[in-house]
DNA sequence: GCAGTTCTTGACCGGACGGTCAAGAACTCA
DNA sequence: TGAGTTCTTGACCGTCCGGTCAAGAACTGC
């Protein structure tokens, strides 16, 4: 009764329902639009009555917070996990390029919705805060190298910019190749290609 | 009368009329967004009625396609001209790097747009073809450097979307520094700053 | 001054959208 | 079984949006 939609106890069954909207939203969002997926047609593509939306979610735009919220609360977990108990800068630099890039080219969908999201103010705030954090990362690792002398100094903010450039490019779903259907994908070869092809990049890259 | 919009005789008076709704359509999509945008947000910015903006534009999305029409076609003119009178594959390379870099950073508003129009299928058709042939373009370059043993081998095609990725980032509005009214901006000592690092990186990066 | 064209106005239209809500179904637990 | 809670329905609301159009103003060339 009046509790917040966001703070709401959910049964199974409830976070159920709750996740079959969220993944369905994803998608659509992803494939046809923010504004043009309305949510009558999230709705209508789980099979529920409008109100089930607002009985789990706040809003439309609550919803894509949340999503963006979540993926960079993932993608920095993993990252982390890749890089902890790497020895020594550019090692940590290379763990953290192949996770991110594996865990871009594994969520397609997620990356057009924060590609999406960056073009709104109201919703790159959310994203912001998230992605000076990755930066100040690999910023980090690259100030080290430099202090260690492994490579040339220079502006490690730049720096990690740049080495941010190529995993994204790489990892970007609208670089893969067009299927007979219009789809973009990028099969598990070619993952694996464009990480060592990234990896390979980034360090020759940032060692000028 | 009953002449399509887009192939209307316009009058000198009618050029500028139509260059300021451009103009100012630009500027407000790169900041509040392509859909929460309207039409009618345009013509009152303009200080015109809503006839207007139909007098010039077929409709809304024509705008935006012919916005991003116009701006790839800029962008290769200008990157075609300073590659002209070049010598050798890198220096070609380098070249179409500064330029694109350059363009890049002293047109915000448009990568915004460009940014947006990936995210949607009806626009990011016209982006694609634009996209290709500049890629193409550089992956010669790196596939010419190759061939004469300037950098080590590596699939042309990957490379020059690594190559994509670092100018891209580096030119993107939102790496700039926030000021204090929540703008982000790169000044002209920042521009020629990550100019030469981009240069620097991208020839590094490609030789591994 | 007149005819023809270019341009401008703003009320208006149909429809879609985000969000609400009263009503009730389906579970849970004692 | 029955009271309480979680979940579901879909008609409904106010608003806004892209786009139209009849009317007329402002130019242009003669």
């Amino acid at each position: 009764m009046s509790t917040a939609a966001d703070t709401r106890k959910l049964t199974p069954r409830g976070r159920d329902r709750r996740q079959s909207l969220l993944d369905f939203a994803i998608r659509r969002f992803a494939e046809n639009g923010y504004h043009p997926t309305s949510v009558a047609d999230i709705v209508d593509g789980v099979g529920v009555g409008k109100g089930v939306f607002y009985w789990y979610f706040p809003s439309k735009d609550d919803l894509l917070r949340e999503i963006l919220r979540d993926s960079i609360y993932d993608l920095r977990k993993t990252q982390q996990a890749a890089i902890d108990g790497v020895d020594g800068p550019l090692a940590k630099l290379e763990a953290g390029v192949r996770a991110s890039m594996a865990w871009s080219m594994t969520h397609p969908d997620i990356l057009r919705l924060v590609a999406f999201a960056w073009t709104e103010q109201t919703f790159a705030e959310a994203l912001r805060k998230g992605d000076q954090i990755l930066l100040a990362d690999t910023a980090r690792h690259i100030k080290a190298a430099i202090a260690e002398g492994d490579i040339a100094p220079g502006d490690p903010e730049l720096l990690a910019i740049a080495v941010n450039g190529v995993t994204r490019q790489l990892s970007s779903p609208e670089t893969g190749t067009v299927s007979g259907d219009g789809t973009v994908t990028i099969d598990e070869a070619q993952i694996q290609e464009r990480i060592e092809l990234g990896v390979r990049v980034v360090l020759h890259g940032i060692r000028g």
